[in-house]
DNA sequence: ATGTTAATTTAACAGTGTTAAATTAACATT
DNA sequence: AATGTTAATTTAACACTGTTAAATTAACAT
């Protein structure tokens, strides 16, 4: 029995190492595969704690993804320096690109698995925060490339762009975490297929693509 | 009690209402809210009986699967008869999105779920054969434009344009499944990124993308 | 009428998320 | 120093899950 928590300072560090258990054993195992007591095993607490600091099991998802949608801003917030304009939107994809096969189970979590939609209550993110939403970053460094008059005139939406280069990187960051291991398919280097993936729709979206990679 | 099957008909037939009972389900309330019991509840059978023509929920699962990328297939099969090579590839994009987005759950279940990889031993389709296997029709439609030379000289791999396509359209159907319905997302009509995706593409692996749409 | 075979069910096991009730430790008050 | 209060934590339970061994039971052949 471990000692007991009054402070509130305390208390915020076991919730934090409860979100920690948590995110180390999904990644691990899977998100389906782990048990609220399982958690609570690792962090020698009983698993009914755990609901003393979160609502139920989605809840405390919500929480671990919240926690690496803004580890995922963190790592974007780097490359909106890049003067480039084009050049960093090639280094975001790629970047976001990354994020997504290097944690695939805090993907498949954060982007891959319909939720109960709209808990803009219990999430701790700012959305539209270009500091904390990686959506708001890429909308950023998209309008600006669009101001410049870069893409093509004809497409007016600059939103439209943006939500088409994340379902661009997306489509082969999903594809090869749910069906990258089947056989039946003689797929190409995910990193080939990301390359491609990016400078086609840029050779489809932007007025100049001489110089793209 | 049901009347007792001995037949190899009836058992078929059995097996493949088990099958219909799950489907239905899975579509209707998601495929992990749906339990072994349920889906033999809805047929009158107890749910042991399900193991007699199921190794495991898995397998279950699986099943259902098979027969929806047949029904894909089917689906996609009559496009392949249009004579315009690029409004070819167009239409079958486009009929493979419709798919999607008509039955989410099953096209959750059949490509955005990390299944145990190579279950090539339990499955009934025949991968590569193009009557059964939408991935195959894919690399027909996609290698008969490749061999016209449609494609931009420098890509030497058709297996990688069609993975390309392929990944370009899931991104934005699964983007729309699984967030879809995310407030802090404006969101363009998802048929406008449907298009928007097809013609940046194509616009960008082709040689001549004059006349697009 | 009896025996055999296999389809089906009952009953159980070990596990899950979750919660009401019981503990127990730390604090403040007398 | 003894008591009461509060809240953190656990125990025990509920209703569910996938799964399986054992018991039924229906249909067939002998």
């Amino acid at each position: 029995m471990p000692p007991r928590i009054k402070s509130p300072e305390d208390r915020e560090k076991l919730r934090t190492s409860i979100i920690d258990a948590a995110r180390m054993l999904f990644v691990a195992r899977g998100i389906e595969a782990v048990s609220m007591r399982e958690i609570a095993k690792q962090i020698n607490y009983s698993a009914t704690t755990l609901y003393n600091h979160f609502a139920d099991k989605e809840a405390l998802l919500q929480a671990v993804c919240d926690e690496d949608f803004l580890a995922l801003a963190g790592n974007l917030r780097a490359i909106m320096q890049l003067p480039n304009l084009v050049a960093r939107i090639q280094a975001f994809g790629r970047a976001y690109a990354m994020f997504a096969l290097q944690y695939p189970n805090h993907y498949r979590l954060m982007f891959m698995t319909p939720r109960t939609p709209c808990n803009l209550d219990t999430t701790k993110i700012q959305r539209g925060d270009a500091e904390q939403d990686a959506y708001a970053q890429l909308m950023v460094v998209v309008k600006e490339a669009f101001d410049a008059h870069l893409f093509k005139p004809e497409i007016t939406n600059f939103e439209l762009i943006a939500q088409t280069m994340w379902a661009g990187m997306h489509g082969v960051c999903s594809l090869e975490i749910a069906l990258g291991h089947e056989v039946w398919i003689n797929w190409a280097a995910v990193e080939t297929r990301l390359a491609l993936m990016q400078t086609a729709i840029l050779r489809g979206l932007l007025i100049d693509s001489a110089d793209l990679s």
